[in-house]
DNA sequence: TGTAGTAGGTCAAAGGTCCT
DNA sequence: GAGGACCTTTGACCTACTAC
């Protein structure tokens, strides 16, 4: 920690653009919470101020030295990392795995340094062993899995950007309205669709047989569903929040929905929000759900099982060693299968008490009926098939 | 952390900056704004303190340790002024401030032994804040985790000599019947009884409220009967072999029945044939099914998933480190909640068919029906409740 | 051949531990 | 609870290797 190092650095960088904002937030809010009008305060010289996002530790915001193991960092986050990696620690966090790490506050939780360090970037494949240099420098593509995370959260975000055309969101969480039976279908349908667009993106999905590319949308789609409600509703307490902006109270009027909802928080939101889940994270399990080798059907399984353990090892990967924690995220898949038949099941009552009208999409996805073609035709999957017979390249965008 | 500071820091005029306005420092402080004595402004020189410099306390002369906080000193001396600082104890001197500090009477007066210490160039500045617990040495008994493999094992082992005695089993697998609905049945109920005498034998699991000890009890009862018999049925490929010593091929004439068997063979026996599951790893995936958080209606929840993630760390050790296994044997669960599922709806099918006569503890266990007390009958649960009425203490062997 | 960038290493002086 | 002998961790500063 040099001497030029003052609470007053923290003004001069917008950390959020050097940090995935999924997660430190909280703790960056709290750090803002002096610094934002900064001319008010006090006019630093320019010269004192770090000009570039460069110079900041992105773990503890001290002044940084260069880059280390990947993330931009100060030599005492870059020579706790190392001794971390070398010896193979296991911290853990004496409290709510929600410290704060800053420069005067990092020595105070070893765990959550840790955790920092791996979520601002740095490898722990690029700790050396001891005495030795590591010949090829570039040497990025780890791994024996054609994989990786970057695709992962590539499909993601290009599925966020297709939805946030669709369908905008208010901001306001009062404002938003609470989902009718019919909306609650709307929302399911819209979001199958761009499950398919989500999984247009994966190139090892496209590879695929066509009839296997089918079965794994029809698999868990009702997962799906229910994953990415529960991220949507991560801040939230007492409601979940839909894709298309309507929100479901736990205690609402549809008592059907409300009790999905309500165990869709108590099981899943509030699990996964105390792991504190980042994008990562999310990126993997969907995965994982989504290549399911036991899905009936499938004539090329073993491929389909290679995909699903390439993620869960990306996932182990992206947990950064922090103890417990992989299986942790792992074991929310049980409650994730149980909601998603108890939806799928009050869907089923619902439309046998004429409560819902259920589109064929849903029908053929979520309630595993066949219905002649229709997702074939609505994800444009039959037309390739129909010029060649034998179809198996990619096909889409 | 540099410390650019020296020793003539303390010369400087600005004391409110540097000490603590509220207590004893503000004694020292007013010592050196009006200097009685003009040796306590500066620090007293190296020559004039006893013997050699870099090797005696400045405070109390015994044998220094190094610069401690800005002096050279003993670790006593060191130890004592960052109790002081970090604790900003206030001290008074029981005499006339005149104390003599040396290595036999450094203890006789805090109030002189902190002031010399000043005197000495320690900065209060340079006590940090308090860090992350170390505990490498002693604290080898990781406080929170009771649970172990080899209690774990212990309880395997238990009841399958507690099963043994009960129903042998025959050697030759040609030999062997095919099971009727009926026979079915009764292996189910001997196994449920089998998974109490497990449980008891978990000593955190007779720890916990009765309650919730008959509510883990029933909640993934399918679960476990499904585990048993694919543990049971690892080395074989067409069968499954029931603990009452029965069979059911996959191609036997009871079709609902054969076709859950064909299920267990090809989601669970095969794929953990090929991991070659040890038993440490199944009796920490029959722990982790067992401890279930999410389980309706619980008590302690928290401390159910403490011993789940236990369980799960344990399970994580169980693998050895080998990459991928550990994701591998968890994502086993999901198909294993799902041939559960499927298992209790034939179970009900079944019933409703007139096929089954189902037993009042398959009926409370699989079909989640509240027959009044028969858990807590067949198990003793029930006995220790009628002697005191907030029972909560382990009863059982 | 030099220089920027990022590995590796060192050790004084912080820290914590735990018996007295 | 405080003292202090004893051990661990931190981080400022340094060297070394590689790529351009």
């Amino acid at each position: 920690m040099k001497l030029s190092g003052t609470v007053l650095d923290l003004n001069s960088t917008d950390y959020s653009s050097t940090l995935d904002p999924s997660y430190t937030m909280l703790e960056f809010d709290n750090l803002r919470v002096f610094p934002i009008d900064t001319e008010s305060v006090i006019p630093d010289p320019p010269s004192l101020l770090p000009q570039t996002n460069g110079t900041v530790c992105s773990i503890c915001a001290d002044r940084a030295t260069g880059k280390h193991y990947g993330a931009s960092s100060c030599d005492g986050c870059k020579g706790f990392f190392r001794r971390s990696v070398r010896k193979n620690h296991a911290y853990t966090c004496r409290f709510s795995r929600q410290c704060v790490v800053d420069k005067d506050k990092r020595n105070q939780c070893r765990y959550c340094r840790l955790r920092k360090c791996f979520r601002a970037g740095m490898r722990k494949e690029a700790v050396q062993n001891e005495r030795d240099r590591i010949s090829s420098r570039r040497g990025e593509g780890h791994g024996l899995g054609t994989l990786s995370i970057s695709v992962l959260l590539q499909a993601e975000a290009g599925t966020h950007q297709f939805a946030a055309l669709t369908s905008p969101m208010s901001c306001d969480i009062n404002a938003k309205k609470i989902a009718g039976v019919g909306d609650v279908c709307d929302s399911m349908k819209q979001q199958l669709l761009l499950l398919v667009e989500w999984a247009k993106r994966i190139p090892e999905f496209c590879s695929l047989p066509v009839d296997d590319r089918v079965s794994l949308l029809r698999a868990h789609s009702a997962e799906h569903l229910i994953l990415g409600v529960t991220r949507r509703s991560l801040p939230y307490n007492e409601i979940i929040l839909l894709g298309n902006d309507f929100v479901i109270p736990v205690s609402g009027p549809e008592i059907e929905i409300s009790r999905v909802a309500a165990r869709i928080l108590e099981e899943l939101v509030k699990p996964l929000r105390e792991l504190d889940i980042t994008d990562s994270e999310f990126a993997c399990i969907k995965t994982i759900v989504f290549f399911a080798p036991d899905c009936p059907g499938l004539e090329a399984p073993q491929t389909v099982r290679r995909l699903r353990f390439q993620a869960q090892v990306l996932l182990d990967q992206a947990t950064c060693e922090q103890r417990g924690r992989f299986g942790e995220l792992l074991l929310i898949l049980s409650p994730l299968q149980s909601v998603a038949w108890q939806m799928v099941e009050s869907l089923q009552l619902a439309r046998i008490l004429g409560e819902a009208s259920v589109d064929s999409l849903l029908q053929e996805m979520l309630l595993g009926e066949r219905v002649a073609g229709t997702l074939e035709q609505r994800t444009g999957f039959d037309q390739p098939r129909r010029l060649h017979k034998s179809f198996d390249q990619p096909i889409l965008v």
